[in-house]
Parts: structure tokens; sequence; C-alpha cells
DNA sequence: CGCCAACTTGATGGCTGTCAAGTCAGGTGG
DNA sequence: CCACCTGACTTGACAGCCATCAAGTTGGCG
């Protein structure tokens, strides 16, 4: 990011506190009040916000580098639940402190607007996905995702574990554990990917790719 | 805010170039540089993606206050369309400039960080919607948002005038335009609603508000 | 070894999309 | 001023996708 050495201790200094969560663990829950960012350091998490009424929606999946908690600075209180999906590692950002920091560090603020401004845009594709796909399109742009994501980390991009359930699949992705399931298996038939529980490998990734744009008109 | 004067002086200086734009016109289009946010003055402004295959999804719907742009920050080009369903005014508020003075003024970078961070709020009440509501209870979500808005800003809660057709209500909640118009058929008969066009009044808040959370278990 | 949560698969139904045929309102030009 | 035209909207008929309900099956963990 191109920082000084003085920059750079002064963000180490920020970032020294770490926290290991075991798999099921919360790292915070909704209307705690909130005190700082949560930067993943290694592992898999997953966040979820209920409705009134105990229905519950899971918002995303956050992997090695990705931040939680950007819900809690608008009203001083988390707004979703955060869980580890696997044994994982965080650093924690008190926030105060970090925004004092970026007030001294201009590409420190650069970057935390630029971190909050893919989180929107991140979201919008969510809500093309739930508003506008079918549901093998959105099972297939969400199997891209993770693959992409994987990659960008050195993990394999075609044979992966998901760390987390049907259900939260489905919450994710708008569909009931059900369909996910069959498509699981119907994408299976049809030769795109091999599923054996928790574990998938694509194996044919254009075939999987072309499902996710499937009208060009 | 709690800004001294200089600061207050400062912040004018920001804000001095005003923009006006008629119904229809964009603010500024998927793909363009991004240069600046907008603050909405006065108006009514609609926000869309496109998917690549032609499809597009109506990300949100903005009133005075709100402000236009955050998806731009990220990557440097703007990630959707903005465009405005009523004659509307702008303040123009050039971004690195913003940057700049958001690192002398605290209350400043304060105020971006909680705007952003409830903008992600926002988008997960919509995928929350678009992934775990059913139609009605969606345009009954999605009135009452209105009905709220508008009264926050001094017009009436329970009578206004819908700026967008109902393609654009549809492709924000993930419904067709014919699912649109049969649902405000249905809450007119059920007497929830009048519905004349773009004219609506709410004739029974409650029943309306009941209709949001349908599933108390 | 047994239990339980997670998952798979089948049968059925209903919500919402699709296609189609109008109706309405507002704007334009004669 | 009126006829026309166009985009927006409404309504009906039908179909299909996905949810729901139900009954297993599997795998992990104590």
């Amino acid at each position: 990011m191109g920082l000084s050495q003085t920059d750079l201790d002064k963000v180490d200094g920020l970032v020294q506190v770490r926290r290991s969560v075991k798999r099921g663990d919360h790292v915070f829950r909704s209307g705690e009040s909130f005190h700082a960012l949560y930067a993943v350091r290694a592992g898999f998490f997953m966040t979820s916000s209920l409705t009134e009424d105990g229905r519950d929606q899971v918002t995303g999946f956050q992997m090695a580098g990705e931040l939680l908690g950007m819900d809690g600075i608008g009203s001083g209180k988390h707004a979703c639940d955060a869980v580890a999906l696997e044994d994982s590692e965080l650093c924690v950002i008190p926030f105060p402190t970090f925004e004092e920091l970026s007030l001294q560090i201009p590409a420190l603020q650069q970057h935390m607007h630029r971190v909050m401004s893919r989180e929107i845009v991140r979201d919008h594709g969510v809500m093309m996905l739930l508003g506008s796909m079918r549901a093998e399109e959105r099972l297939a742009a969400f199997l891209m995702n993770l693959s992409q994501r994987y990659s960008a980390r050195g993990f394999s991009a075609n044979e992966f574990i998901l760390r987390m359930t049907r259900e939260a699949i489905g919450s994710y992705l708008g569909l009931k554990l059900e369909t996910v399931s069959r498509l699981f298996s119907k994408l299976q038939e049809d030769g795109i990917i091999t599923v054996n529980q928790k574990r998938v490998s694509i194996t044919n990734v254009a075939r999987l790719r072309s499902l996710v744009n499937p009208r060009p008109y």
C-alpha cells in the first residue's frame, strides 16, 4: 500500500491482538455493541441476520483477508451474527484506534473506503443473484465465486470443501436446502461437478461458467 | 455533527457545485470512471446494475439526504447506473477533495464510515427481503419503507406518488411487473391501500405492517 | 456401536413467471 | 380541440419452478 516504515509500525501496533475461534464460535452477535473490526487471518466465517419473526438470512461467507463487523459502524451495534465455520484466527482491530490512525495515514483511510465500497458492490451482486437468477444459476454463480476466491488464496480452484451446510447455502441463495441438494445432484449427473457431501470438484469449469449467464439475447 | 465554524466553512466549500438533472437523466453510468459522490438535495433517484447478459437489477431508490456513487470508490469505476426519476437536484462532492478534508476533520471521516456502514446494513435488509420473503410480504415491506422515508422528510406517510414504474419495483423486489400489479390490486381489494396508477394511499397501516412479518412462530 | 445432524430423494402443490389481450393516461401533431 | 399513439398498467389463462412434506440414508462423534 505504499506506507512508510513509521506508518507500517503504527499499523502493526493496531492489529496486535489476535483471537482464535473454534468451529461454531460466534465472533459477535446481532445487537451486541460494536467495538472492533475483525480481519480474517485464517479460516472461514459466515454472517447472518435474523428477521423479527425468526427466519434468518445468511448475508455472506468470509475467508482469509476479508473483514468482519463493518455492519456495526453505522449504529454502534452489530446488525448480524458472525460464526466461524471452522477453527479460525482473527486480528482484532479496535475501531476508535483505527479511526484515529487513519486520520494520520491517508492510505489507510483510502483503503477503508475502498473496502467498504467493495462490500457494497458485492452486496449488489448478491441482490442481483437473488433478484434475477434461477436456482441453478445461483448455485453455479456461488460455486464459481468460491472457486475464484480459493484460487486467489493459493488453494485449488477446482476442488474444495464446503464449510457450510446445505441449509446455509440455501439461505444465502434464497433457496431451500432440498433444492440445493437436488441441484448438486443435477450438476453431478450433468457431469459438471462431483459432489460427495462437503467435498466438491468442478470437472467442467466451462459448462459451469456457461450456467451463470444462460440467456444471451 | 458538532463541527467548528472553520470546519463548517471547509465542508461548505466542498459541496459548492450543484447539478440539476431532469427526469430520465443519468447521474452516472456503469463503467464510467469515478470522481465524485453525489448528495441528493431534492428529488428521487434509482440505481441499477446490468448483468452481462442484459438483465438488470434495481439496487436502490434514493431520496433527499441520501448519497449516490459509493459503489465507485472501490474500483475507481462506477458499478451501477444512477437515473433521476423526477427533476432533481444534487450536490457534487469531488472525492479526492473529500478524502483530504476528512483527514482534517475527524467527524467527517466518522460520518463517512457510518454512512457506508448503513448502506451495507440496508443492502443486507434487501438481501433478506429477496431471500426469505414471499411476494406480498416484499411489496408490503417496500411500501412501509417508502412511507417511513417520506414521513421522515416531512411528507405524508400515508399518501404518496410512486416515482418508479411497476417494472422497476418488480426488479427491486425480485418480481415481475405483472406480479407487482396484481399485488397492488390485491392489497386494494383487501382494503389495505388504494392505488390509482402512481398514486398510493395506505388506508390500513396496521394490516400492512402485519403483512411484513406474517409468520410468528 | 448407536445416535443425531446433515443430507438425499420422491411426490405433490402452490406461488409466481410467462404469454396474451386488452385498458388507461399523457403527450403530440393536425 | 380532438384524434392518435405510445408506454405503462391491468387482468386472465396456463405452466413450471421451487417449496413443502415425507421418508429414508449417510457420516461423524461420543
